[in-house]
DNA sequence: TAAGATTCAGCAAACGTTTGCAAAGCTCCC
DNA sequence: GGGAGCTTTGCAAACGTTTGCTGAATCTTA
């Protein structure tokens, strides 16, 4: 078996508490017994059983993190900033994939709470707070990163969603589209509502009538951005431009539109949201809304170390809304 | 605080331990009891505390995986195959980046056997063996993935590279190449290994003559691609082929022979290796070797769970090599 | 040198479970 | 009515730590 504490102490001669103390740089043990056990541990190979640690601590050292789906492209980036930034102050992560669906979000909760984590970060898909709110155990810190659910008071971190989705729709609008279609997806009801807030922010402000036949909703797909607008096209709708909620979504319109004989951005400009690896490709080249991924992560692990930290005494819930950044490239 | 056993059995007026046995299903506790703590305990929301569960049971219901970088678009998939098989049996996974590092491979294989995991899987980047076997906790389990080091006697789940990289090179001369260069990266000794034995064996097979110059090494990045071909090619060396270790190499590389007014693949083939999402694209139509990620994934985490469940009694290692797979698209 | 202060070490309880063993309660039969 | 045999329950130890309290030993000081 693994050496224990008390091997240790039988080794040394000494009582278990300590060696726990000296081991732990406890005041109270004399330099020499410290140096004397500090060796035996050494050359025994100990190694603190964090399981025994976290019952009498309370506290596991270990967070979880909850994401739709790490294959899709948008997550890899988030999940190294959380998990960087979490190794480094001593923590391990639980990867949990939700799948896009709010029953596997809640399972995850209720295994990771079970499993005692210290706090849960997650992407949430949840429409309202009280979906995944109500079965968090009392005082375990929560922080939601890049989609959250509407009126929560916990802590997120993410983009200005309405901000990004108005600095794209107005960056089509600034090339002289008009006929302005929006493609998007019902899974994450939160960045939908703003994005597409953001959408009718700037037709408004530009005076350029809203024309509720060009909303069209799918997943965040590629296909999906593929059917939806070929299904437009085809039914002789007019449009010049097309904003859609994702880059995946995105990349699917425009092979739509090559597809059905126009040309991007020549008849009809494209732009997407995320920013993600393939979008930059020269080959691809798509126009879109940077999203910081690496630096929503890093934050917003940041802010549960703070939450860690301060443990238990009031939660002053921190909004952060990165500001978003319009890429423009050859799709528009 | 959460409920505890203790508040369920003072609540029902009965001893803990006769809770833990109606809990958890054990003989010996009448019906009447028996539904009577259920729903005590699903009335204060009791959540059984997997901690002081691990410590007395000596299992944690959780694994580790470690691999290089998970916004590697190789990885996702790997990682959502594991995820999916742990968490269908009810283990969680602990996911760590070693970001290409023994160091951290180490560290973490440390920090995670400290944390009680009942088994690791490991896509690691060491060259020998003993490297990051003999850190490992006596009894514990161990699964490589995708790539392990040289002489192991634990169990591996991988593609065959041998063959992968012989039928790569093999379609080139199909195509009548006969210069091929093969760019690499040291970052994974025992794949590049493989890799280049493939290589070799297709040429030798070929009679075409080996060209030592043709050889050069990297990173597994893009960029890296995109030097080495540049390099190669101003030196004024005459190639019509390239075999690439991975994708992004291969796609680096691609651009690259553009950049230098050479066509693809009229004057040059190049193939990949991984087949990763992007290589698939519309307008990037890589041909390479397929490796089906999800699958090796979700292999290595079968395989792990028959070592959990058969605790202990002998670990027959298993060595599953999965058949690589030729995909032809337009850079060929 | 004696009393007080200080340093060092050990005992034992606690964290929330599981489980072997023993005791208590019940049923059944002669 | 008194065991025998079974079912149901409780007691207490164990898992590997941390830590409050107490006691012993050493040091300081007058």
């Amino acid at each position: 078996m693994t050496p224990t504490i008390k091997d240790i102490a039988a080794r040394a001669g000494i009582s278990y508490a300590t060696v726990s103390r000296a081991l732990n740089g406890k005041y109270g043990v004399s330099p020499r017994t410290r140096e004397r056990v500090a060796a035996i541990a050494r050359e025994m190979g100990y190694r603190p059983n964090a399981i025994a640690q976290g019952l009498v601590n309370r506290s596991t050292k270990t967070v979880g993190l909850i994401i739709p789906d790490i294959s899709n492209p948008f997550f890899p980036r988030l999940v190294l900033g959380v998990e960087d930034t979490m190794m480094d102050a001593g923590y391990s992560v639980f990867l949990c994939n939700s799948n896009w669906k709010l029953e596997r979000e809640k399972n995850a909760i209720l295994q990771l709470s079970r499993k005692q984590v210290d706090g849960i970060l997650i992407s949430s898909i949840a429409a309202r707070a009280e979906d995944i709110e109500t079965i968090l155990p009392p005082r375990i810190p929560l922080v939601y990163l890049s989609s959250y659910p509407q009126g929560t008071a916990r802590s997120c971190v993410s983009l200005d969603n309405i901000q990004g989705a108005d600095l794209a729709v107005s960056h089509l609008l600034s090339r002289g589209r008009r006929r302005i279609a929006f493609i998007g997806s019902a899974q994450e009801p939160h960045s939908l509502a703003d994005r597409l807030a953001g959408y009718r922010r700037a037709l408004e402000r530009a005076g350029v009538p809203l024309d509720e036949n060009l909303i069209i909703l799918g997943e965040f797909r590629q296909e999906s951005g593929y059917l939806l607008i070929r299904r437009l096209l085809s039914r002789g709708i007019l449009l010049d431009g097309v904003f859609a909620e994702n880059d995946l979504i995105a990349m699917g319109a425009v092979q739509g539109i090559l597809d059905s004989g126009r040309r991007v951005p020549a008849d009809i400009s494209v732009i997407g949201f995320d920013d993600i690896p393939i979008a930059s490709h020269r080959e691809i080249q798509l126009s879109t809304i940077h999203q910081p991924k690496y630096r929503i992560g890093r934050r917003a692990a940041e802010i549960m170390l703070r939450l860690l930290t301060m443990h238990g005494d009031s939660h002053p819930a921190e909004h952060a809304a990165l500001e978003p950044e319009l890429i423009v490239r050859r799709s528009t």
